[in-house]
DNA sequence: GCCCACCATGAGAGCGCTCTCATTTGCAAA
DNA sequence: TTTGCAAATGAGAGCGCTCTCATGGTGGGC
């Protein structure tokens, strides 16, 4: 086992002292150019490697954030939405130099032991929390922390709590729009989880666009089918009755489930009944037929959020940030596009 | 802003030293217990929490292990297999009380400026390596650096990397006994990338049963689809000149593909050609016609390859540790199943 | 040619913990 | 009670770094 290289050693062999090196280290100015190059060439060839522990221990940071995935979001975990989410956050975090740590709760036991790793200044400089739960008891114990987070997707209206998030509403309304131009009259909505913020905000949105257009919103041809593919399979046999031409489906996923009711009660998708999904899973591009729906900037809001969260360490943490992000409608050939 | 929370606070809260108050915090004998509770509840009502640079930093051990993904698997963001991975990893690191680092590579440039904070025992105590590069450099890197580390998948043969895998080849083996016994004899596949020991592997249990079955292994029925969906229905197509009774597709995701070639092509499943996939995604249960397919035990071999690591990190790097984990044939309607 | 200012560098303290080793304490046996 | 010994406790050094402050050297202005 070799010794470690410490600045010391460096400092030694480059002639300097260790408080130099550590200048170098860090880009700190007040070094001559010459003995500069110097130390980096010492560096380069020992391979020398700054020691984190002791460098968080002396600066009081840990350059260290953590993305936490509390328990309830577990079901999700069937669609892409959290690999890219990380995948945002890493890319970010990457390029910020800082290293994320992931915290998935799985059970309330959990919870509880990691808690304090995640509440303590002395564990991580930040928080991103990827919770569902508008309410999440962790947002209140991190503010009382005064712990920097950042939420993705926004928290109870009452919390002056830092967020980020993607314009459901707006997206909905976009797809529903959209279908009202098609010349569709009757157009039902499967809508997701009404305690999750988005599935309330996309069901928001669908009426807006109905009551906006002139259209009435008919409680009929509104059923739930919480972001389930099984439930929304069910809610689409539920909803032919009341004779739908269209059907705005909260998420991707459970639009599956529809196009699989529609093809086994041998109803033609878009020309008897068209369907907007929610997500534009990559799936979503070779279903059958090709589905419509509304993408999100998933990667670019797990970016967002850690440059958000950097700045909120860095220069405190009022006034909250917040930020919406706008979503894109996708058409494919579920919506009856009459390429006008 | 408080001042922090030190050992040495606590001991003079307690009426004890610093040393005996770390003794009680890392459970370490030689504190009387009536002692040991004086502590203990001055920590519980002042909510104090060491501080783990400081405690890395003294203790040269970091109590953080990363979890590394490179650029070469992005493509595989698609399907659950890294949600899965990760959470299995996350929870074996949550009881064990170490934290994990996610690193995921974007590109060449992101990996050259990341590998030192993963080869460097200053920065992790270990590694787990989830790449599908069997030659990924970064094996030899860590085997030079001795950074205890594992990997999920099996390295090249003349490694002596220690690592955690699936049985694969007779995952495939299953499969295609199982399409046998089912009576089928012009057994095709839809092979995965072969630059992938799990693609590779896959063909050879397909190849095995065959050959052990007394079939013959006909090259006209091997198409590669890459793990890719819209290759695999290109695959089928190409196939269905050949008139196979059945096909074992190397993973669900191209199996759906396949589904969808079947489909369009009138072609029903199960009765003139049977379906078996494998990976078990969650939509295979739903799928049209619910897919029949090897399930793989991913989660538990994320926490399998914590558990290991730890103990490469404490007891050495030698011997190498190999796990090979067994795989699960789920029988639902693709396959035509006879209910014997 | 001298002084002063300023830039480059080094010395030293200290971050909060662990761990070794010396010291004290408590208790049983004599 | 005294002695001896093991168990409990404390003192102190040190982990590798940052950061402040003192010091030394250099050049410009007069």
């Amino acid at each position: 086992m070799t010794e470690r290289l410490t600045l010391e050693i460096i400092g030694e062999l480059a002639g300097v002292s260790r408080a130099t090196v550590s200048r170098v280290v860090n880009d700190s100015p007040g070094v001559r150019d010459e003995v500069r190059e110097r130390v980096l060439a010492v560096i380069q060839e020992t391979g020398y490697q700054p020691h984190s522990a002791a460098r968080s221990l002396a600066s009081n940071r840990m350059d260290l954030i953590s993305l936490v995935i509390p328990t309830s979001t577990q079901s999700l975990f069937t669609d892409p939405y959290f690999p890219r989410l990380i995948q945002g956050v890493t890319q970010s975090c990457n390029e910020n130099n800082i290293t994320m740590s992931l915290f998935m709760l799985h059970s309330e036991d959990e919870e509880e032991r990691l808690y304090p790793r995640v509440l303590n200044r002395g564990y991580v400089d930040g928080v991103i929390l990827a919770s569902f739960d508008r309410a999440d008891p962790l947002v209140a114990r991190l503010e009382q922390n005064k712990m920097p987070f950042i939420m993705i997707g926004r928290p109870e209206e009452s919390s002056n709590a830092s967020y980020i998030d993607v314009n459901n509403e707006a997206g909905a309304y976009a797809a529903v729009t959209h279908l009202v131009r098609q010349g569709k009259t009757r157009i039902a909505t499967i809508t997701g989880r009404q305690d999750i913020s988005s599935g309330k905000d996309r069901l928001a949105g669908y009426k807006r666009a109905l009551i906006e257009r002139g259209l009435s919103v008919d409680e009929n041809l509104i059923v739930n089918g919480r972001f389930n593919e099984l439930e929304a399979y069910n809610a689409m046999l539920k909803l032919l009755p009341h004779q739908p031409d269209a059907v705005f489906v909260a998420s991707d996923g459970m639009a599956y489930g529809v196009l699989r009711a529609l093809r086994q009660a041998n109803i033609s998708v878009p020309d008897e009944i068209a369907v907007v999904g929610f997500d534009d899973l990559p799936s979503s591009a070779t279903s059958d037929p090709p589905l419509t729906t509304i993408r999100q900037p998933i990667r670019r809001m797990g970016a967002m959020a850690v440059d958000m969260l950097l700045d909120i360490i860095n220069e405190g943490i009022d006034p909250p940030r917040r930020v919406v992000l706008p979503t894109e409608l996708i058409v494919r050939q579920t919506c009856g596009t009459l390429n006008l």
